[in-house]
DNA sequence: AGAAAAGTAGACCATTTGGTCAAATAATTG
DNA sequence: CAATTATTTGACCAAATGGTCTACTTTTCT
């Protein structure tokens, strides 16, 4: 019926899904300049010429698969209000977190690598939107503290503790492995939330939403 | 008096110093394979030449500058036994490691991103080491809940908690930098540290001890 | 069908760069 | 002082690599 329309079905669309996940790959292991772009290609099981034809240079391939990694930003917390419960939505925004390092380490590695290099390829554009995303939710943080929800303590070293304690177990997951020896899985991912939920909002003085407190049974 | 020895005195160790402070500062900004040993001899002031003549390859020379970032991971908490009060020692933890990430951001920028790329350059035997010490401090960890010091919890997690919000003023102060419009400031990481003290602290039901809160006079 | 556009792909090139060589100079030692 | 050792330095090389050019094939549109 519908002949295929451009965005994201068609050849070109299929390999720029292709090459871009390739390239997430490379640059995850490598970093921008450890990945060649022959490397990408043969991820990709293309010719690097073609790649060359989706991103006609490295850097604006790399750009692109940065600025997919943005989208791991968003979470439910951005529309939180002061009528919410902040033990339910920190709750919330650590378990999204969590899932996000688990699901998707190496696009919290690459961003990793891009801030640590000095965030030289993030646009001001994201700049701007996460500025002022920030400056709403430390509003907001007030706003709790103001209707006594929260106790006096400043939002922003709050939130670094929280993207912190978070992406940690997908930026230092080769660490962690050494550590115990083996892989964290998702039973793993669990405790670790639930444990990180315990101690943030018990930081905050907050009580624990009965739904992240284990279920153990009898005893 | 006393000719000069060979370690820490004459040309050559002086030399070496230099090179590998040179070679930290490259590392930290573009990594391994984006630092060019000329660039190195160039921030170093010396030909390229004579940098390989110290450090036969560039990778010999990475894994020196990294060997010496190691030494960021000693600190008190290595020393400390169940009699040992956890709230100050994990006060004084958190301190350590902040002052680090504000001292050193170059030598935790740089162990990040080997962490982050696999870790392919650390020896084994400071996976050994590291696994050792971190077996003897969970130990610690649950002796300290035995004898009721510390509620129920899993240590790892919470080490692991302490080291990413900590390492995190150092190797995202980019972003951080970014979001506040300046630079942290020394009174910036002592709001952060005494934060974050606070937090941990609380979340494992510990009170902080007078020392670590902040002297606000009056009001 | 035929033109235009999209996609594929090999050959090739200029630059970067890690590392070598050889020659010269300075420091040390017996 | 002579010999040896340590250090300095420019010239050079081979490999890797980002990117271009050109030619060919396939798909799409009219």
């Amino acid at each position: 019926m519908t002949k295929l329309r451009d965005t994201d079905a068609g050849v070109g669309a299929t390999n720029k899904r292709n090459i871009l996940q390739a390239a997430e790959k490379c640059f995850a292991q490598f970093g921008f300049k450890g990945t060649a772009v022959q490397k990408i290609a043969d991820e990709a099981n293309l010719p690097k010429t073609n790649v060359l034809y989706y991103f006609k240079t490295k850097q604006e391939l790399y750009v692109a698969v940065l600025e997919e990694t943005l989208s791991l930003w968003n979470s439910h917390f951005d529309r939180a209000t002061v009528d919410d419960d902040p033990a339910e939505v920190l709750a919330a925004y650590i378990t999204e977190k969590m899932e996000v390092s688990r699901t998707h380490p190496q696009a919290s590695k690459i961003f990793a690598m891009e801030i640590i290099n000095g965030a030289q390829n993030l646009t001001g554009y994201f700049d701007e939107e996460h500025a002022k995303w920030m400056e709403g939710r430390l509003a907001l943080i007030d706003q709790w503290i103001k209707v006594g929800k929260l106790p006096q303590l400043d939002g922003e070293y709050l939130l670094y503790t929280i993207w912190a304690s978070t992406q940690h177990y997908a930026d230092f997951s080769a660490q962690i492995t050494r550590l115990r020896g083996r892989k964290m899985i998702k039973a793993d991912f669990e405790t670790a939330t639930r444990q990180l939920i315990q101690l943030v909002l018990g930081g905050c003085n907050l009580p624990v939403p009965s739904r992240y407190i284990e279920n153990i049974d009898v005893e």
